[in-house]
RNA sequence: CGGGGUAUAGCGCAGUCUGGCUAGCGCGUCUGCUUUGGGAGCAGAAAGUCGCAGGUUCGAAUCCUGCUACCCCGACCA
């Protein structure tokens, strides 16, 4: 898409704000809105601006760079679906309430896409049969839609969105392999290229999309929904729902199991209280259901948490709810006194943390209304269950991999990539033939990036008190040219004659030629976040001078009127090519 | 879906507890004059179904009931 070199804001639509807007919480929210980048429609869907549609247009030419350089082919696929291909992937009955449903005039159901999986293998598996046309790979920017719980956070958190996703199709796993590298390469020069700072790329959790294995791209910012465990020096980084910590468990000498009277305390920190001991003493119990009804009992210190993703993952179960009072009494367990002791692995699956399974001489419930015992140990007393990493990391545990202390940081997921493998392409049949005629399904790759969210993740790293900073590769435009006094007109005459001049060589202008008050410009121009500002005055006229400033750089620089254009050309010129 | 909050002019708010006359304030907008280097001054003007629907009352922005929208925390999140 080619973007207009020059605006002047005497045209410009949208209103810059002074006050925050009371519902926003978060930089990216408040300065997007005051600086009239996007508009709220409803909860979670926005409205663009002509400034914040520059930015997300200079967004998506960088993907489409980056998509075309590893081999990705642009197409553009319907939003609105028809029930039965969703129906042939599973997924139609599968995912939630996000997905919206509805009926055409003919009450034939629809769904808006939430991703385009099964489009695209639609496509796929008519116009490719054989190994001779493997692999592909498929990308557009479209608009999704998902019907989410709770938007959140402005742009963070939307409901209908734009994405680049794209699709590859592979002959091996190997070929996906490769292709999946070099995607991996892809988003990382993407992230890099659009300005993000802090932007790390972590094991995820492939979790319902299925297959083997996933990376989440993670913006640092602390109003980030998903939190990321690292290694000080980087070598380990993982979202929560897989980091895993290595912690060393105390060994000690099996102590003689003894029954203790723990009248009325059924929580951890009750019976702890009660009993002298920290946390790390006891062993807790928490009952789940899985959907085929049987009963889960998850054993974990009562110094960690379970982490319910990699329960599901141990138990392959997609879904995890709490377990009622009644349904554990039917088990044979007592409520707030519970023990994996005498209780039928038949019946019930016992997962045990490694944190019970190597601590020695824990309390645990004894499976009687009021009594606990001390010194359970898992090898001793119980023997059998399984035991599976089931816990949450916790800040300050060692990285399994160098043993420093994790940290744990706040991330905005903007992009992701998965391992499919052939979930959807056995499932809707997009076969091919290898070259001995012989059918299989074809390997899968999706890699996905937020473009509205990576807008809003560049604010949150980027801005001061003032407004957003733009890094000049996505920046609405590179010059802001101010003009005070405009009735001026040698003033005017000057500035019009750098506006033309600048736009000529091919640098993009946003012209404030209001004749507002100073304040007013400044003000404004540091909403637009714009890294080059230009002012032509009455007072730099006469010495024919023009005013160079950088955005969020307190300094100033005088230009002689003659050569400033061409400065500012090679300022700008210097500043893409840092971040190309 | 659970918990909490908000809804009054384009934006941000006061007024609601304790019902009462013509519903105010700041910013913005329009007109005119003066101003011109970090959100100007004066004078004038336009702009409000007080979220919606019922109810109580002589009288409702204000009290009662129901509903809706939006925001925050949580649950959820291919």
């Amino acid at each position: 898409m080619e973007l207009c070199p020059e605006m002047r804001m005497t045209r410009l639509v949208g209103k810059k704000i002074k006050e925050d807007p009371r519902d926003a919480t978060t930089a990216s929210h408040k300065f997007l809105v005051r600086g009239a980048y996007v508009r709220s429609v409803g909860a979670g869907i926005y409205s663009l601006l002509p400034l914040g549609k520059r930015i997300v247009a200079k967004i998506e030419r960088i993907l489409r760079e980056e998509m075309d350089a590893v081999g990705g082919q642009e197409v553009l696929m319907p939003v609105v679906l028809p029930a039965e291909l969703w129906e042939e992937s599973g997924r139609y009955d599968g995912v939630g309430e996000e997905l919206l449903r509805f009926k055409d005039r003919n009450g034939k159901n629809m769904l808006l896409a939430m991703t385009h999986e099964e489009a695209v293998v639609h496509l796929i598996r008519s116009e490719v049969n054989s190994y001779r046309q493997l692999p592909v790979m498929l990308y557009q920017i479209q608009t999704k839609y998902r019907d989410e719980a709770r938007p959140r956070a402005g742009m963070i958190r939307v409901r209908e969105f734009t994405m680049k996703d794209a699709y590859s199709f592979h002959a091996s796993q190997e070929c996906l392999d490769e292709c999946y590298d070099r995607v991996f390469a892809a988003y990382e020069r993407v992230f890099r290229r659009v300005g993000l700072k802090e932007c790390l790329s972590i094991e995820s959790d492939p979790g319902m999309m299925g297959g083997s294995k996933s990376h989440e791209f993670m913006a640092i910012a602390d109003c980030g929904e998903d939190v990321v465990f690292m290694s000080p020096d980087g070598s380990y980084k993982a979202n929560r729902e897989v980091a895993c910590a290595c912690c060393i468990f105390e060994q000690a000498e099996p102590l003689a199991l003894e029954k203790v009277h723990t009248p009325g305390m059924r929580s951890i920190d009750e019976v702890c209280g009660f009993l002298g001991i920290g946390p790390e003493k006891a062993g807790k119990a928490v009952f789940f259901i899985i959907p085929d009804g049987k009963l889960v009992f998850a054993m974990i210190r009562g110094d960690f948490e379970i982490n319910e993703a990699k329960l599901k993952r141990h138990l392959g179960s997609a879904r995890l709810d709490f377990a009622g009072d009644a349904a554990i009494r039917c088990a044979g367990a007592e409520p707030g006194y519970a023990s994996p002791m005498w209780l039928d692995p038949q019946e019930v699956r016992i997962v045990v943390d490694y944190s019970v399974a190597k601590s020695a001489n824990l309390v645990v419930g004894a499976n009687e209304n009021g009594y606990h015992y001390r010194n359970f140990n898992f090898e001793r007393d119980l023997g059998f269950g399984e035991v599976a990493d089931i816990a949450c990391a916790r800040e300050g545990d060692p990285c399994p991999v160098t043993g420093l202390p994790l940290q744990m940081k706040r991330g905005i997921e903007v992009g992701n990539i998965f391992k499919l493998g052939d979930k959807y392409s056995s499932s809707m049949n997009c076969n091919f033939l290898d070259s001995e005629g012989q059918s299989h399904a074809m390997t899968m790759g999706c890699y996905g990036i937020g473009v509205g969210r990576t807008m809003a993740a560049v604010v949150e790293q980027c801005h001061d008190e003032h407004g957003p900073v733009w890094p000049v590769s996505i920046s609405p435009y590179h010059v802001q040219l101010c003009v005070l006094n405009p009735r001026e007109d040698s003033v005017r005459v000057a500035c019009d004659g750098l506006y033309d001049e600048l736009c000529g060589m091919g640098i993009e202008v946003l012209y404030d030629d209001r004749g507002e008050k100073a304040g007013v410009m400044f003000n404004e121009a540091d909403l637009s976040g714009i890294p080059f500002r230009l002012t032509v005055s009455p007072r730099t006229v006469v010495d024919g001078k023009a005013e160079f400033k950088q955005r969020g750089i307190k300094d100033v620089e005088l230009l002689g009127l003659s050569s400033a254009a061409s400065f500012v050309a090679g300022k700008v010129e210097a500043a893409l090519a840092e971040l190309s």
